[in-house]
DNA sequence: AGTAAAATGATACAACATATCATTTTTGCT
DNA sequence: AGCAAAAATGATATGTTGTATCATTTTACT
């Protein structure tokens, strides 16, 4: 069975766990992003299943398999890129905190990374002293990946 | 002199310092944005200047100047929301860090804070472990502040 | 089978943003 | 002052992301 496969059986599992479906359309956005490996747009994820899986999903129903997505961790949005991408923790069966997201200003590749508690702590703290509370401190950060800083433009 | 036309009288410094122009067009557009106090979007900037100033730009024209504006570091594109607001520290003279931006994600007020080196270095640290290089660091944060917290609804 | 709920489709449109080419304004030079 | 080059702005079209709304189809359940 192939990755992509595997975390499409956990999913599922997680979806019934819920008592939600896993639809065949939503298997497909899910797939489409899993398979990518990449953060998509939503427009981006039509055509893709439109080539890929013979899929034509208008632009408003792959948004509300998104949100649904969303909603049963499974994906994840990015505010900063306006695109999606699939959670890299889905066959993980431990609750997984906050994540945290890192887009290469260059190729736009983008890593999930997990930040140390003690640096959240510390960031939380500088924002309740300017009178705001930090509730679900997904950040995103524009950065340079180590490939594109070595092939340097 | 109002507080608006302090800051403007700076703007005008730091930009013939720096040999460019801070034209009517730009000043009106940085103006509003400072008397609004707030964030706004281009299009919201649109409206602003012509109701205001009976100045009649086209949005192309908005973003030019924005883009501008920002070069010159007079003001801030908040990437979370798509609207732009003035630097806080424009009547600063010593050079200022890295911005960082607070959104209420009810009210939309946005605060521009300053956290901790300390704090920033931690998180650069996780970045490089993950083998990013965090360029410049402006992080924007979803959160509540105490007027909504307060009024929770 | 019949009905209510859930999911999806179709259509229109709103908000943000850029590409491109034309025109106007300013600058710097002689 | 007069002129050419550069800078700024205008005009127009279009691209991208996202939502509102109402219709239809599919599924679950009795």
């Amino acid at each position: 069975m192939s990755k992509v496969q595997t975390i499409i059986k956990h999913a599922e599992k997680s979806c019934s766990e819920n008592g939600v479906r896993l639809t065949n359309k939503r298997k497909q956005v899910l797939t489409g992003l899993l398979q990518s490996g990449k953060a998509m747009s939503a427009y981006e994820l039509v055509d893709y299943c439109k080539n890929e899986f013979g899929e034509t999903l208008p632009p408003m129903s792959v948004y509300r398999i998104l949100d649904f997505l969303q909603e049963e961790h499974l994906v994840h949005k990015l505010n900063l890129a306006n695109k999606y991408i699939a959670c890299s923790h889905i066959t993980c069966e431990h609750d997984h905190g906050v994540p945290q997201f890192l887009i290469c200003r260059n190729c736009q590749h983008v890593e999930e990374i997990t930040i140390k508690r003690s640096t959240i702590n510390a960031l939380k703290k500088n924002v309740k002293e300017a009178g705001f509370h930090l509730t679900s401190p997904q950040l995103e950060m524009h950065c340079l990946c180590n490939s594109c800083m070595t092939n340097n433009s």
